[in-house]
DNA sequence: CTTGCGGCTGTAATCGATTACTGGCATCCT
DNA sequence: AGGATGCCAGTAATCGATTACAGCCGCAAG
């Protein structure tokens, strides 16, 4: 492997003028053009392990997902990479499965890597990113709030939820039922409350009866439909509160009667109860028509970007107090297809 | 932050013998028994920076895939992912979207942080992973075959269209077009081949006009669609090669007349032709009945867990010529839903 | 008693790049 | 002219862990 001193040897250099001249120091022109072509014709590139150790920090972020198999994270993670790789930062995705220990363990790896800076999405309220903070890493949050001092980056999941769950109601739904996430996560409670002040406004009821907390994948929207079935009266529509839930939704109903209810009113030709159906996130991969469903879109990739963003600036130094952003996001859409 | 010799002050002893103690060599029981202590008390952990420099690789392996926002390439991750943390390996994944050029920072960024290794899957058949070879480093390629000789992990893609087409015929569709991705990557080739094969054993024709060479995302699925079903005489089945065109293919279905075709024969009460739908890939996500289609589904998982294991003998040392291992699979499946 | 050997431990070199510090040289001011 | 100032380049210290090497001790054999 060429070393620095290899170019600073073919160059006629010493290794300093060679590291200057490589980060944009200072240098006499007709050196550093020496040092140019030495770096060519050795086809050198610097150890970034020894440039790390001596930085006290790499130019790669970590990016501290709970699902990678989610496309909502996917997406942040596809704007996180966009932001950081223009500023020359390379990102690294870490999968934590919501499991607080391995989100400790990649958390411990990109501390001991010395990575710039992290971008999480916690499993939980309070995750194990005390000792990052104090030793002054960058660190910031997103999706999820969390009770750290630190940057934040959230939906206003209280007006997505009720955004969604009006719209069902200007559909003419009236008995609208709610699945949400785990109680432990404040997107699930968040998006749950919107849900209930949306019936409220709208003079209807909210039926605890009506909310359920399943899980935030696939099999926890299929289940809970047949919970929600199963109370009288049954639901005419149901809000399912993130993208994988709303998949469960509507896989069942496509397995019971073929799909969603576009309104509630007598067309009720096919055979059993059909339910209107709302989501808040897009649906990924949709495989049938989703121009009944009410969507309620997020935009994860600017979230992404955003948060990217915001940890650039602290790496970059900035010290100002922690910040809580709110990710703004569209209006909901009706039967728009993302193709 | 507290170093190595932190401990070693604490603990009474040199910092060969925290080292010593920390990996395992032989150090007296009572020693190791303080510097553990010393360890536990000011909570130490080994900077890896300063490790890697040293050992001249890191614990970490580089995932590089083409495009993370694919189920099939993040069930992958998952795999690697498994296999890696059980052997002490952390995983970091980068993405490629298939441009040579991104593939080519992303391996370069693995080598100059001196990562153990690199799993890729690679845009095209000559990725620029030489550098790396010459260098030692462990590589591993999977998905799509390259022209370099280093271990590569694939699917039997010749026996994978081969088998959707079969089951498409053994339902009776006789006229079956084919979607398949870029003529430059070996898997939309290999599956293709597969195609035409099927229905030559079946002694049925292999029309050119029904070949289609779209992209390998859903609007290529989705738009080819237009395409064959312009051709005449049309399909009546379609088989879609990997598993974000077929889900183009069903969404396209879904809103033209609600969905694929079970069989062909009379059942032709809907509005305008209605074809069968094969897909080699599971299904991320659907949204609708897959009872219809016929999947042949993959287990990326497996994939990633077996080049893992690949790739961690190499990096043990390991350096039995380059193997080319075949990733079985099971047989394929009709309406069967993964929930 | 001496020599030899094996098992531990400590000292210091090492990995490769960055950068504080020092000194040489030229310019500029009084 | 003499001194101050600034710019650049080179030397060597530094980041923190690993490990080659050397030294020490104790035991066994001669």
């Amino acid at each position: 492997m060429t070393r620095i001193i290899d170019v600073a040897r073919r160059a006629g250099v010493s290794t300093a003028t060679v590291s200057r001249v490589l980060n944009g120091k200072n240098v006499r022109p007709e050196l550093a053009a020496a040092v140019r072509d030495a770096v060519g014709e050795l086809g050198y590139s610097p150890d970034r392990t020894a440039r790390s150790l001596r930085r006290r920090h790499s130019e790669v972020i970590a990016l501290v997902l709970p699902d990678v198999e989610n496309p909502f994270f996917t997406a942040v993670a596809r704007g996180v990479e966009d932001a950081a790789l223009e500023a020359g930062y390379s990102v690294v995705l870490c999968n934590t499965d919501d499991r607080r220990d391995k989100e400790e363990r990649y958390l411990g790896v990109a501390d001991d890597e010395n990575m710039a800076g992290v971008i999480l999405a916690p499993a939980d309220a309070t995750p194990p990113i005390g000792r990052l903070v104090e030793r002054g890493r960058s660190v910031v949050v997103i999706d999820r709030r969390v009770t750290h001092d630190v940057d934040q980056v959230t939906f206003d999941n209280r007006a997505l939820g009720f955004r969604a769950t009006k719209a069902l109601v200007d559909r003419g739904f009236r008995r609208i039922a709610c699945i949400t996430g785990p109680e432990t996560t404040s997107t699930a409670v968040d998006r749950a409350e919107g849900w209930r002040d949306a019936l409220h406004d709208a003079g209807l009821v909210a039926d605890d009866g009506l909310l359920v907390h399943a899980n935030f994948r696939v099999d926890g929207g299929y289940e809970a439909i047949g919970t929600l079935l199963g109370r009288s009266p049954a639901p005419d529509a149901v809000l399912a509160t993130n993208n994988l839930a709303g998949v469960g939704v509507l896989r069942a109903l496509a397995d019971r009667h073929g799909g969603p209810a576009p309104a509630p009113a007598g067309d009720d030709g096919s055979a059993g109860p059909v339910l209107g159906v709302g989501v808040v996130g897009d649906l990924p991969f949709a495989t049938s028509r989703t121009s009944d469903v009410v969507i309620v879109p997020l935009n994860p990739r600017d979230l992404g970007v955003t948060a990217a963003g915001l940890l650039l600036e602290r790496i970059a130094g900035s010290d100002a107090p922690a910040r809580q952003l709110i990710q703004e996001t569209e209006d909901h859409r009706e039967g728009v297809r993302p193709v």
